[in-house]
RNA sequence: GUGACCGUAGCUCAGUAGGCAGAGCACCAGAUUGUGGCUCUGGAUGUCGCGGGUUCGAGCCCCGUCGGUCACCCCA
């Protein structure tokens, strides 16, 4: 009986699931690099300001989900609760502003810990892929940007993904855009849900956000942030449009699509499968953060970019029936008998090996017959059985495990010289 | 943080009215000398999540707790 058990919401990835997580690493970095971007990895925990000034203090994520302690010097760490703010810690600090903007970047699997209660698509620790571009404001880079996210998840082969957009202003006319919410709100304040009383004065932004079906009549008639853009961002997101349009990118304009980071500037937008009860089925999210860079101690400095969850993507690709390949087997299975025998299984266990064939070998005193079932089960199409017989001839006898049962047993089975069994075996595999 | 359902072997689960802890799969071994798949035979494996209570007696009833699943909140 175990002493231990994974903690809760955490998950062990076994070795079934094992290829798929490789399948998305290698789309997800071979996509970004395509796309001219650079791999980067940053820490797993960050000093906690790092998070909680640029997340934002009144955030969920901030407020009550931040796994924060202090270390042995006293300083209070955080792990890491989404990807951005310590991509852009690193750009601040390793002075990236001085290479050629924008400076675009990518992390795979990156550790992502929030203290919430697991559920579906929800763990305390998930990982997560994402992008970061930094240092430029150009919308064709919001497009660019969206586009890789999409490529990403067609080259999974995932079906019926549809991306969300909006844009919910700058520093210079969100705040007025949100006074105007607030005022549209205030006199239809005893009429709301208790979590909209909440909303209406910590985060005006999320009344959009409200499921309740009282509120969504009033949700409707209230003023869209796009409608309240001022010029300068209502060009850029007129700007985004048009560039996802000539992708044909299958973007459809969210007015209710808030996010759930107070950094977020302009563009935000979010990826999911286009039926999908909706609850935990957003499978990436991301936007422009054009004020973020500055809430960290650096210059203004414009950027973009997208997390995308990997346990949810897997989960997708399993939903939608998309293939996933197996562990991989062994190609070659040796059976020994005798410690001689296995000792020259051992060496030329080696040398199969060598030759980059995937190969494994029986262990411990059992009988040849437990050997053999041992390579049935291993899923290796040739076994090599030695014993004293080849010994002695320097000859192994090789047997192919994919033959049909009913095969008679010289069809099944050959002996192979032992100096060129290895050519033999790279030859037939 | 709130709510619902669920915790029995490694896995999937059964367990009658409260009366000796079970099945299938998987694992191990054997079915004449050194040969897999199909079949047959045998074997090992359990604090019945944990703690308390009721009872002559609890896997079963009661309370608590921890965990799992799902939903809310929020998010990937």
């Amino acid at each position: 009986m175990p002493s231990f058990k994974a903690v809760q919401g955490t998950r062990d990835i076994l070795p079934d699931l094992a290829p798929a997580w490789q399948v998305v690493e290698t789309v997800v970095r071979e996509t970004c690099e395509r796309y001219g971007y650079q791999r980067i990895e940053t820490p797993i925990f960050e000093e906690t300001g790092v998070y909680a000034r640029s997340v934002g203090a009144g955030t969920d994520i901030v407020e009550k989900e931040m796994y924060t302690f202090k270390d042995r010097g006293d300083t209070s760490l955080t792990l890491e609760p989404e990807g951005t703010a310590g991509v852009v810690r690193a750009y601040l600090e390793h002075g990236m502003f001085t290479q050629p903007q924008p400076v675009k970047l990518y992390y795979v699997r990156a550790p992502i810990f929030r203290y919430e209660r697991p559920q579906k698509g929800r763990y305390r620790e998930h990982h997560q892929f994402g992008c970061e571009a930094l240092g430029e404001s150009d919308p064709a880079l919001d497009a660019e940007l969206i586009a890789l996210l999409w490529e990403i998840y067609q080259r999974l082969g995932a079906r019926d993904i549809v991306i969300q957009l909006n844009s919910i202003g700058d520093q210079n006319c969100r705040p007025a855009y949100i006074q105007r919410l607030v005022d549209y709100y205030t006199p239809l304040k005893d009429d709301l849900c208790d979590d909209c009383k909440v909303r209406l004065v910590k985060n005006p932004l999320r009344l959009l956000d409200c499921k309740e079906p009282q509120d969504q009549p009033k949700i409707a008639a209230a003023p869209k942030s796009a409608d309240y853009l001022c010029a300068a961002c209502a060009a850029h997101f007129a700007a985004v449009r048009g560039y996802l349009d000539a992708l044909a990118l299958p973007y459809a304009i969210n007015p209710l699509l808030v996010r759930g980071l107070d950094y977020y500037t302009r563009t935000v937008f979010e990826l999911a499968p286009e039926q999908a009860g909706r609850r935990q089925s957003a499978i990436g999210g991301g936007g422009r953060y054009d004020g973020l860079a500055e809430l960290l101690g650096g210059k203004p400095t414009p950027g973009i970019g997208f997390g995308s969850g990997m346990e949810r993507a897997i989960e997708l690709l399993r939903e939608q029936g998309v293939p996933l390949p197996d562990p991989a087997r062994p190609q070659v299975f040796i059976a020994a008998l005798g410690a001689e025998a296995k000792t020259a299984a051992v060496t030329l266990a080696q040398q199969l090996r060598a030759t980059d064939l995937r190969v494994q070998m029986a262990f411990g005193e059992r009988s040849l017959k437990a050997q053999m079932r041992a390579a049935n089960g291993s899923g290796a199409r040739w076994a090599v059985l030695i014993g004293s017989g080849e010994l002695a001839n320097a000859a192994y006898a090789v047997r192919d495990l994919a033959a049909p049962a009913d095969a008679p047993d010289d069809a099944k089975q050959q002996t192979i010289a032992r100096d060129v069994l290895v050519a033999w075996l790279r030859e037939h595999t």
